[in-house]
DNA sequence: GTAGTATTCAACATAATTATTGAATAGTGG
DNA sequence: CCACTATTCAATAATTATGTTGAATACTAC
């Protein structure tokens, strides 16, 4: 096999995984599962996408090696392949916000309706935590949670947020943080937190710029 | 507009990002996009394709927001059109290297055949310059080189390895580094180099990692 | 075993992508 | 202004992706 043909073969890989992302079902998929493992029907729910469909998609997905699967009683639960597919998809929304004037517009438009959505940055945070005038809501997947965290961080999904909306206190302003600046769990956060009467904001970045800023971790 | 169809139009624009590089041969172009700027019709013979499907290719990618154009003299020369797309091609990379088996056979088959190509270590490389062992090599294009390197590092693009090999002392190892550990420069160039007859082996990291170990950066 | 259920497979129609060819455009250089 | 050239546009044919429907699997629970 000639280096010519080596070289463009590893390109076509590459791109089997581009071709994986480019479908915008298959990245509200991978959204999804980026909250927290999910099954085909409940993908399919979220989507709006028929069972068969979903189905495929995930085939997709999988044989690109960005999820895997695995099945636990009656279902087949999916979850991402790793967590280089999470910094994948930041990558991506990082070039969608910098370079598309469209994502900019939607991103305006959907999440910080009028008023006073600019996120919090991180040194702000950090006093306002010490004089405990904020309650710091982590919407990341338990695991990572438990890896490391905010000091005082409350670990809540997103799809949790509506059942367990009692257990964040509700006269302090919150404050939602996940992965990055690009990590969207965060927005949808503070837009359901909101839409409940809730002052909500969202941290500038995300818990990794917060780590390697040097702050405080809290572990467990 | 409701909120379903803003978010579902948001991600209709990452996948418009994603689709664009859902090819081999687009992704072949950035490649050698990120190595410097380049006009159509180099573009086209660089690829193997005809200079018609090349433009179409380009235009994909402007609107994708991947590359920029401009005119001077009789050519158009595109180049990418900010830092986040490296960023976005390496995330690619090291999701390839990671979830694809294929990739990783195809990396071996092509870079390091048979001996030694195993990539030198930040440490190893910091004591042997220090020694005056080795000759360090930035392959990344002479604006980013300009923003920073390795200490005593020579900028050569992949392009002009061949025709500047004579700068380079032949008795010494070569040590070259791009941006990251999946940038494919440096084993392009390793591969350049050894075709030559030189010993060369490439950094295990870039210089992003470089750098934000703390070690010693020149500037200029 | 049998009934029931979640998921996948197969086949189809529709739509989108690719590369090619040849023509059109726009801008340069004399 | 004219000839020339790099690039883009348009039309075509071949390939590939998408979503639907209904059937096939594989497993659970009784």
């Amino acid at each position: 096999m000639s280096n010519k043909t080596v070289k463009t073969d590893l390109f076509e890989q590459f791109a089997r995984i581009a071709k994986a992302l480019a479908s915008g079902k298959r990245l509200q998929i991978l959204e999804f599962l980026a909250q927290g493992e999910r099954n085909v029907e409940t993908l399919a729910q979220l989507t709006g996408l028929s069972i068969a469909s979903t189905s495929q998609h995930l085939q997709q997905l999988r044989q690109a090696g960005l999820v895997s699967a695995s099945k636990e009683g009656l279902y087949v639960f999916y979850r991402l392949a790793g967590d280089s597919i999470v910094r994948l998809l930041a990558a991506l929304h990082a070039v969608g916000q910098e370079h598309l004037a469209e994502v900019d517009k939607l991103v305006r438009l959907y999440y910080d309706s009028k008023d006073g959505l600019e996120p919090v940055p991180a040194k702000e945070l950090m006093q306002r935590v010490k004089k405990g005038l904020v309650t710091v809501l982590d919407v990341r997947p338990a695991e990572e949670y438990a890896a490391g965290h905010i000091p005082g961080a409350i670990n809540m999904p997103v799809s949790e947020i509506r059942k367990r909306l009692n257990e964040i206190p509700k006269e302090q302003e919150i404050v939602a943080y996940c992965r990055g600046p690009y990590c969207l769990m965060a927005f949808e956060a503070v837009a359901e937190l909101r839409k409940k009467g809730r002052a909500a904001r969202r941290l500038e970045d995300g818990f990794p710029e917060w780590r390697s800023a040097g702050l405080p971790v809290e572990i467990a």
